[in-house]
Order: C-alpha cells, then sequence, then structure tokens
DNA sequence: AGACATATTAAACGGAGGTTTAAAACAAAT
DNA sequence: ATTTGTTTTAAACCTCCGTTTAATATGTCT
C-alpha cells in the first residue's frame, strides 16, 4: 500500500482540496447530479473522505454555498466604488454593474454566480441562510436607492416592482444563459460586455424609473 | 379531456394518464430527480409502462415537454387580443401579459411554467427543439415589435439588450419564485395580480425603449 | 370459437450511488 | 521503540433506479 507517488507532501489539508472540487462540481451540475465519487476523483482523495471529513453529501454542500457566498460580496460590494454622498444615479449605476459582476464573474474559481442561481430556482434547505444573510440586505440596499427617485411617499409595492424590474434584467442573463447561448452565439462575458450591459441595463432602468416617479407624482 | 377523476376503470388510456401524472412530477422535482417509479404511481400504472409507451424516460419527458408547450402558446398567442393594424404600444402590452399568464398561469394541470424554467436553466438534449420552436419565434416577434419604436436603423445589439430588459423582468417572477415568497410573501399570482405586474413592466418597459430610441437617434 | 396482435403485469437484472467498515498508514508524545 | 489518536485506504454493503424479460391478460377480426 506505499504506492502512492502522486503527490507525496502537498500541505494543502484534505478537507480544502474537497471544498474546492466539490465548489465546481455542484455549481457545474447542481446538487442533485453531483456524485461523491465526482468529487473525490477531482480532489485525488478516497471515496469515504467526504463522509469521514464532513457528515454526508448534504452537509458537503451546505459547507460549500456558505464559502462561496462568503467571498463573493467580499470581492465585490454592492456599493462598490460610491460614497454616502454620491448621486442616487451614481449609486444605482454601481448597483448594477456590481451585481453583473457578482453572477456573472468568469474569472478562474468563480462559481458563485451559478451556485446561487441554482439555489434560488431549485431550493435546497440552505435557501433560508442565503436570504436572511445576502438577498434580504440587498434588497434593503436596493430599495433605499430607489426611494431616493422616487420619494419617500413610494408605495412598498411600487418599490418592489421597480426592485425586480432592476433585479430581473440582470438575472436573465444568468438564469437563461444557455438559451441566450443558443439565440446569440456571439455574446461573451468578459469584463467590457458587462460593463456596457449594465449600462444599458442602467439606461432603461433608469428611464423607467423616471417615468413611474412622475406617474406617482401625478 | 385532461382534468378527470381518477377511476380505476376509465376509458382513459395508460399513454395519457402517464403523460399527465409525468408532467407534474418533473415540473415539480425536474428531469433528473424525478424517477419512474413516483410517476407509474401517480399514474396507476405498471412500472414497465414508460418503456412500452415511450422508449425510455428520456422520451417521456421530451414529449412532456413537447405536449406542454403545444397546449400553452395555444392558451395563451403571443399576439392574444391584437390586430396586425394594432399600435406597437398595444402589440407590446399584449406581449408582456401574455408572457406573464403564460409563465405564471396557476390554474391547475399549467405546469409550463415551471417545465420552462428548469429547461432553460439545467437544459437536457430537449432545448434544441425548444429553442428552434418556441423561444426563437418568440424573441423574433417580440424583436419585430421593438423595431417599431426603435426605427428600422436600429442595431441588433441595442435590439437584443432591449428584449431582454423587458423578458428579463417577466421572467424573475418565475425563476425566483422561492425567493420572492420568503422576501415578499403578500405577493400572489392571480389573474388580476398578474395585470398589474404586467401593467408594470409595460409602463417600465415603454419609458427605456423610448429613451434608448431618442439616444439612438441622436 | 379460435387466432393473432396488442397491453399489462410481476419479477428480476445490472449498474450506480451514498455510506460503512476494518485494516493500514501516519504523526506526535512518551 | 511503544503507545495513542488521527487520517487514509480498498473493499464491501445496501438501497434505489432505469430497463428488460417472459408470462399472462385483453382485445379484435374472421
Amino acid at each position: 500500500m506505499v504506492e502512492n507517488v502522486i503527490d507525496a507532501g502537498t500541505t494543502e489539508r484534505t478537507r480544502q482540496k474537497l471544498l474546492v472540487a466539490a465548489t465546481e462540481v455542484f455549481a457545474k451540475q447542481g446538487f442533485k447530479s453531483s456524485t461523491i465519487r465526482q468529487i473525490v476523483t477531482k480532489a485525488r482523495v478516497n471515496v469515504a473522505a467526504v463522509n469521514y471529513h464532513f457528515r454526508d453529501k448534504a452537509t458537503l454542500y451546505s459547507e460549500v454555498l456558505k464559502f462561496a457566498l462568503g467571498s463573493i460580496l467580499k470581492k465585490y460590494p454592492p456599493d462598490m466604488g460610491v460614497t454616502p454622498g454620491s448621486t442616487p444615479e451614481q449609486k444605482l449605476e454601481a448597483f448594477i454593474l456590481s451585481f453583473f459582476l457578482r453572477v456573472l464573474d468568469q474569472s478562474s474559481g468563480a462559481w458563485h454566480g451559478p451556485l446561487m442561481a441554482r439555489e434560488m430556482a431549485d431550493p435546497t434547505s440552505a435557501l433560508d441562510d442565503l436570504v436572511d444573510h445576502v438577498l434580504r440586505p440587498l434588497g434593503d440596499y436596493l430599495n433605499s436607492i430607489l426611494r431616493e427617485f422616487l420619494g419617500s411617499t413610494a408605495t412598498a409595492p411600487l418599490l418592489n416592482a421597480c426592485a425586480a424590474s432592476v433585479v430581473g434584467q440582470i438575472l436573465f442573463y444568468r438564469h437563461c444563459q444557455p438559451v441566450i447561448a443558443k439565440l446569440n452565439p456571439t455574446l461573451t462575458y468578459r469584463r467590457e460586455d458587462l460593463e456596457r450591459l449594465a449600462r444599458h441595463v442602467y439606461e432603461f432602468s433608469l428611464a423607467g424609473i423616471r417615468a413611474l416617479a412622475a406617474g406617482a407624482r401625478r
């Protein structure tokens, strides 16, 4: 049993290797379709490692989700590049761009987008944490920006509908990516492409919000 | 002919019972997580029935998808209630409302919305047909409406971006329904609610489109 | 009635998946 | 060097799934 020469002595612990490999597999295939044997093969560890270091497959998934979400908001904070004194327009544009980068970042090891998209569309028990710690604060922040456009008398349904309009335009590119790739094969998601898409959504939304603000004031 | 009491001795053929049961199971759980034994139990037929009447699980799924999509477009055609002579505004509003009804219709046996959402986010080999026969024609029709606003000189990227903005606002309510239910538990999807949401998306989008049309003309 | 195609059924097959086990390897401390 | 606790390993276990089989039932036509 001493014929193991593949790696001799990395310092990376097995647990960490499993987390990294599992993140990619879960992001690409979802919880149910991913198999423990796929994960341990990619991590180059034994089949029993998952059940030893984590209790079972579900616990591993939950740990992966927590880890991925913690790092994504650190990398692209919602208020990136703006100060409290910035204009509402600047805040909105920054929110939209950072949102685009967050969900469509394709740099290596950025599996946050696919992971969250899967969790939203096909929730596991881990969704509650996701909503409480990430999505609700994000929505509240967007609403605070929108209130600056719509005035303090704006009704909650109007605020929510506008927030949905902004976020929906962005998430479309994530949730429908397979379809978009077929309908529009030339579309890519490099940094510059995302900035162009973000600018479109910003201009489109700004006009929509201002029109509804004018309507509400009447 | 679809809604019938479950009765051991009805004249409903096994094949039809399988289609109905499979539609619900696939819509609720997705292709991979659904099992043949779940489907045949709900249909009250033998385990071998799927492989006898359809060739295998994948073919059954593909038939389910085809059947569900055929009926939904018949029920809510994209141009419902408008004539070729209608104004662009009327066409756009009709397109948005029919889209909302199509993806969020909650009448019993309406599993089209969840089915398509799953297929878009996590495609099987059936996606190709879906794109060619349903989604591409739908997109072309929306583009033809948008061209009436943006002028014949509008670039393809601008048209596509506007189409994405319109469709994205609608699909948000479908793809993120689990999250929306947690953030905004009071939101319901009765016919009147969908008409209100459609009106919001229409007004929001109309302002966005007109602003971009003005910008493009400059 | 008999003959023939079509449907249905219970049972089993083969494979894959998550998990467990028990032995071996390793590390640190005595 | 021996002990002790932790980690890794190969192998097996057991369940569930999609599919097949071979026998039985159900019609249909003459």
